[in-house]
DNA sequence: GCATAATATGAGCGATCGCTCGTATTCACC
DNA sequence: GGTGAATACGAGCGATCGCTCATATTATGC
């Protein structure tokens, strides 16, 4: 589980304690990067937060690096986790449904710790972040694709493609800025009313 | 303006050569951002690579994050320069013309320098960043809620802000994923078709 | 030509970083 | 309870960083 071959082996961990190690760097790793930020994250803070010194931090992770892709992974899996059965059900669903569905699943999406999605999102450098994070955006695009190509006849001609990139590229959009940034200063109500517009917007566009 | 403390000065520049030396810095400094990203631009690098001394740059710049400012301040001003024409005309233009003059103009603002831009968007942290490139953003919603207000009748009734504030992020973040991270992959003809499909999602979200 | 201000220099300081490695502790197994 | 493997420890290395300051060079005004 802790190996990230990326530039030398680690151990693998065998005793129970040291899976509670690994588990305890990677919360310290997070709740560092959300307290402190990407520049003040340095590997003996997040030793000392997580109760463990530095020696046994680089036993099961290679590099910084690799503890911060450990903490991308483990919000990705979060974020599939929460949002895998809204998006089982849009694929037969009629378009203002799936699209609905969409929405509400980017707005859930971006509320697993939003706070941390943000550092993720703003501070990573791009070689740590870019293959994971970007990653569920290119499945929200195949998954976006799919759903246009199996309903090609319900819309007008287009390049399935580049409005697949439109959908997917302002959904995001949208609902990131609103719940990363605008979490405070946007009430539940117009966060209703948020979810009522991208849906328009999308709808409107692809019909 | 006589002397100051020698620890924080930002002397103004009264010679020609000084001049010189500040506009070297500031172009070194969006070099080697482009090339080396921004944690290796150090500012030993950044002087060596302006053919200055650290000493001199330190004596026009109070910080690293003084000189970074002054890129992004540059970068701003050139965005501004490009697009002012475009956005003055919108504000009497029918609807469509005005969107579709608005998706242009965002094209074209991040096809000024799309490498550096890149960088600013992506690596410089927010406490440099903040306060000019955000507000770029702001500028576009304050332009585009002033058009959506002055010509409310013509839409249906939905709360402005909101309005505006999809229109702004959907716009900005097509024309930006687009140019930003597409620009080798989609052709000339790609991104003609993108500045329709853009228009059309915002005219039919709005109608 | 000379004094003074403006500008330029770069060795190096103190801090911090990612990371190593020799050593100490704890576990699994008999 | 003895033994080797697994795990944990943390002082400290070498590199790099942002930045300072004593000193040198160049321009300006008289």
């Amino acid at each position: 589980m802790p190996r990230k071959p990326l530039t030398k082996p680690r151990k693998q961990a065998s005793q129970e304690r040291s899976r509670v190690t690994v588990d305890a760097l990677v919360e310290a790793t997070a709740r560092i990067l959300v307290k402190e930020g990407f520049d003040r994250a340095s590997t003996n803070r997040i030793a000392e937060r997580a109760g463990v010194s530095v020696g046994s931090l680089y036993q099961y992770f290679p590099s910084k690096e690799a503890l911060v892709a450990a903490v991308i992974e483990r919000h990705r899996q979060e974020i599939m986790y929460t949002v895998r059965d809204t998006l089982a059900e849009i694929a037969e669903l009629p378009l203002e449904e799936a699209v609905r569905k969409a929405v509400t699943a980017a707005v859930k999406a971006h509320r697993v710790d939003p706070k941390l999605h943000r550092v993720l999102a703003e501070q990573i450098p791009r070689t740590a972040r870019l293959k994971k994070l970007d990653g569920l955006n290119r499945d929200a695009f195949a998954l976006f694709m799919g759903y246009l190509e199996a309903h090609r006849n319900e819309f007008r001609k287009v390049d399935l493609r580049l409005a697949a990139f439109v959908c997917v590229t302002s959904i995001e959009a949208v609902t990131h800025t609103a719940v990363v940034h605008h979490s405070e200063t946007f009430s539940d109500e117009t966060f209703a009313a948020l979810i009522d517009e991208a849906t328009r917007l999308i709808v409107r566009y692809l019909k």
